[in-house]
DNA sequence: GTCTATATAGCGATAGAC
DNA sequence: GTCTATCGCTATATAGAC
């Protein structure tokens, strides 16, 4: 009784735990765990064990929260795509950009707020490859809602400032695959392949700058005379 | 005796065998089979049971031809790092449109073989990804080997460009980035997210086209003034 | 070289005491 | 709510016959 009813640390990389907790609390604790685990071995990669493990509970308290390996792993994507982690939605987000069509707003605030949202979370990112290449259904359901989001919300924008003369004649969906690849890739270098930055270091707001630059502008001098616009189907 | 020494049977969707094989062939195509299980369900993901099954032999002659799991892991690495089907070197493939200084063939040429390599060994492209989570050595060696060598190589063309006062004084690492992500995230989509393609479904040839117009030119029309140049830290 | 049969260990999941 | 103990199954790996 003297003990402190509910002690939330979450500092280390594993949680150390008050003795008993709060069934729901427990839950989401070890729900955290679980995607963090999750996320760096993939879903087979990780045991149940381990999860008990690093959570500090018998591998039988798992059980009692989640009744299979795969309910647990139903719970995260719930948690996942529901919380408040999640990216928040572009056209909230650019809203006041697009209405004033500056175009280098639309497009950095874009890539700068996905490039934090990345380096804050990159256990998410590792988490959708993982699903992505296992083909559970995390990769879908973001691919569905999210993903095509943004390209029904850019391509509107883009489409609208061809019509207004300020864009070039190019496929809508090209160019925003262009820009997300720009983006995601340099994300995945960041988490996956070059975490110490060897290649590039710079923030995530001057990398949002420069692949804006680079988007609208490209990389020719002013000089040099564009070739003629490729034809393109609609 | 009596048995005919060969019997192809062939029906299922794996791989044709002999009822009996010289060793290197078996173990040969031991090793195809593993790659294309692994680049699917990943190295834990991969039962040696499943590759035996595949492959149309005993789990234990799985064994005989490797002793552990992480051998023939290993072994694959080599058979991919070594073999043929290796991405060709660029300062070989470029070489020529880099003498002509014909930057448009330069990006254009990478893009499409790259796309390319892509399209006709997606495996290994789920090989490399699986193996960057599961951090393996196969992801470093490929950075390190492949990768790296990509940057050293574009980004000597590029610094050369703008000294010729062709190309903005852009950070040449983060152009090659831009390009790369263009090309990679697009193959990513292909491979794993859109196979059917309702995003964009357009030739390699065109999409290559594509991003390098987007590279050398960027989106807006000639008449849209260009912003000052971002100032750059070497 | 190839098989069947088996050893060994680790996994997901459950039972039942406290 | 939490634990210890354990079950049944599957995975890697080996033995030994043919």
């Amino acid at each position: 009784m003297s003990k402190q009813p509910v002690v939330t640390d979450d500092k280390l990389p594993q949680v150390a735990v008050s003795a008993r907790m709060a069934g729901e609390e427990r839950r989401l604790q070890i729900l955290r765990i679980a995607v963090r685990l999750f996320s760096q071995r993939g879903f087979r990669g990780t045991t149940t064990k381990e999860i008990a493990q690093a959570a500090g509970v018998s591998e039988a308290m798992v059980f009692r929260h989640f009744a299979t390996k795969q309910e647990l792993y139903a719970a995260i994507l719930d948690h996942k795509a529901c919380a408040g982690e999640q990216f928040q939605d572009p056209r909230v987000m650019l809203e006041e950009a697009v209405r004033r069509k500056d175009d280098r707003a639309v497009f950095e605030t874009l890539a700068c707020k996905a490039l934090e949202h990345h380096d804050r979370d990159p256990e998410f990112q590792r988490l959708l490859l993982h699903s992505a290449l296992e083909e559970h259904e995390l990769a879908q359901m973001f691919w569905g809602r999210t993903v095509l989001q943004v390209y029904e919300f850019l391509g509107a924008y883009i489409r609208e400032r061809q019509q207004d003369g300020a864009f070039r004649d190019l496929s809508p969906n090209v160019v925003v695959r262009a820009l997300l690849g720009m983006i995601i890739h340099h994300s995945l270098n960041n988490n996956l392949w070059d975490k110490q930055r060897t290649l590039i270091d710079i923030s995530n707001e001057q990398a949002a700058r420069e692949f804006t630059d680079i988007l609208l502008n490209g990389l020719l001098t002013s000089g040099n005379a564009r070739t003629a616009p490729k034809k393109r189907k609609k």
